[in-house]
DNA sequence: CTGAATCCGGCTGGATACTG
DNA sequence: CAGTATCCAGCCGGATTCAG
């Protein structure tokens, strides 16, 4: 237990909230199976703007999560892929999405009978 | 991998957002080592705001990760613990905290580099 | 196709004051 | 002590437009 977590200057607290980032989960997972082009990431991860996919593709390469490589094609063609950093950070995230499809029904039972107080 | 996590009306999308609130994995790990009154809770994880700590509070509740206990005393007291389904969760996130503390060095370093170019 | 830039409405979340 | 209520600034994030 790191008790440096709960100070709000400590940068593992900084960590914590840029992988707590709604998109950024999302768009790990979505590049878990290889590289993807950015059409591609957006097809992919419903529900995203263009705003937030490349400002999120941003702060994961600053991050060192993600690489980003042009190819200086026509029409332009620009591949992401995770880093090594990135795919350690995967097998957490990955754990969550299990969980998440796991613990589903007993998340949905918990909230009707919450609201149904 | 489950396709349905990138559909957003698919109801592991919901689980996803939820635990990448930036309070909820701090508040679950908070409780980490036992009860916590909500005076505690406040203490320790720096910089929530009373609003946000009930609000996240809530939806741990409401989501079955948290059980809220009232004691009827003068003066009041409330004992916040994890459930099963919360401990559950605590391993992941435990997680998070381990990559958070071991790898930082790493990010900061990224991050370092990308800033200077 | 892959973005950058801008505008702006809405919601998040902080500060403060009040209650049981 | 443990909240609730209210106000409101700021930023998130969507839509749109423009550029390379």
């Amino acid at each position: 237990m790191n008790p440096d977590l709960f100070n709000r200057n400590c940068g593992s607290r900084k960590v914590i909230d840029r992988i707590g980032d709604r998109w950024s989960v999302l768009v790990v997972l979505a590049l878990a199976d290889g590289d993807k082009r950015y059409g591609e990431l957006a097809e992919r991860v419903d529900g995203i703007s263009q705003k937030m996919l490349t400002q999120t593709l941003r702060g994961l390469e600053r991050d060192g999560l993600v690489t980003r490589t042009v190819h200086a094609t026509v029409p332009p063609r620009v591949d992401y892929a995770l880093t090594d950093l990135g795919r350690s950070v995967l097998d957490l995230v990955a754990g969550l999405e299990d969980w998440a499809t796991t613990h589903l029904a007993e998340v949905e039972a918990a909230r009707a009978r919450y609201d149904a107080r």
